[in-house]
DNA sequence: GAGCACGTACTCGGATAGGTGTTGTCCGAGTGATGCCGG
DNA sequence: CCGGCATCACTCGGACAACACCTATCCGAGTACGTGCTC
């Protein structure tokens, strides 16, 4: 079911939450991804965009990963939806209004001045959408999240993740593969 | 430029303004449709779901068409918009918090019940628009438009209807056909 | 002249097709961290 | 002992494919209406 504002947002937001409750290490696609059970490359095609909007920032290499960039309460839905869809419009108008058959060539210029009746309705119906989206931080979904989760699920995937990180071994070991 | 609003609803309601500028005489979707310069197969596929809907009425036959089925202050845009989008939600909740790597066979109750804090906000964005669209009826599209366009402009398309209808001669005329 | 048949234009519905956007996969380039090897 | 090099994992970015939806066209079935023909 293709929706104006698509999974997309939904991945990012869940994996906002999950850097919001890992403040010091940073946390890759990957890992992020299989925590999920969500296609790693896909959600590696949305991070750049968080990272373009200044919503996180990305350190490379081995040990590299994601982390918040800016507070919890500085992040609103709004910002990450426009980050990830690139503000796309509730409605496109086509100026059906400057085509009609009475008009000859050009259509007159009360039909073309100001902005279409109906476009104006539906930029008000955006307008209220996208203030409400901007009344909600990360702060207000990541203290929800934390009413309903127990604490120890917290910690839980926390360790999932360190477990992660230090598995991860870099350098030549050709020599050192397949222990027992 | 595809949106969540398309542009079926923009033909719609453009159409429902002039319907509501003829109360008499009720008009074809295609006379509709070559006055506005659009598709006549397209706009065909858009009024049966304003008819299933209420919102207009539909005569067969020669001299046939669609006409008003309610008043202009009892269709407010969200009927319209409903009526031919068939109340496409907002944002189509995947419910990613069921799926985590650290929940074994089945996810926990807590991280199941009630409605996803992601989806809870999305929700209300949706409520806001749709509570703005339904703020806003036909009749007050028309009085806006009525302010605009010409008087004139007005009885001219009307002509321009009318001698559209009388020139649709039913009947066999195998033998009357290209006077002079 | 009254009734019937025909043809026209309409609505309704399905089948079809192209375009666009979303979702997802794959691969190569560049970069940082770590371990190994040579000096 | 120490510095350079190889190697791995990660990010970044593009190319690509599958899929869904929107837009649009075409065609056939059923229906009302007016005309012309028949009786």
């Amino acid at each position: 079911m293709m929706a104006h504002l698509t999974v997309s947002v939904e991945y990012g937001i869940h994996c906002l939450l999950w850097l919001a409750s890992s403040a010091e290490t940073a946390l890759s696609s990957r890992d992020l991804a299989e925590l999920q059970v969500i296609s790693p490359s896909f959600l590696a095609k949305i991070f750049p965009k968080l990272e373009k909007a200044g919503i996180v920032e990305a350190s490379e290499g081995v040990r590299g990963g994601y982390r918040l960039a800016l507070p919890l309460e500085d992040i609103s839905v709004l910002q990450i939806v426009d980050a990830i869809e690139g503000d796309k419009p509730l409605f496109g108008c086509q100026e059906i209004r400057h085509r009609c058959a009475t008009f000859g060539d050009a259509p007159p210029t009360w039909a073309t001045s100001g902005v279409c009746a109906i476009h104006a309705v539906m930029l008000k119906a955006e307008k209220a959408m996208r203030d409400e989206l901007a009344a909600h931080s990360l702060a207000d979904l990541a203290t929800t999240f934390a009413g309903k989760a127990p604490t120890e699920f917290i910690t839980q995937v926390q360790d999932w993740m360190k477990e992660r990180v230090s598995a991860r071994k870099p350098g030549r070991r050709t020599k050192l593969e397949a222990p027992s």
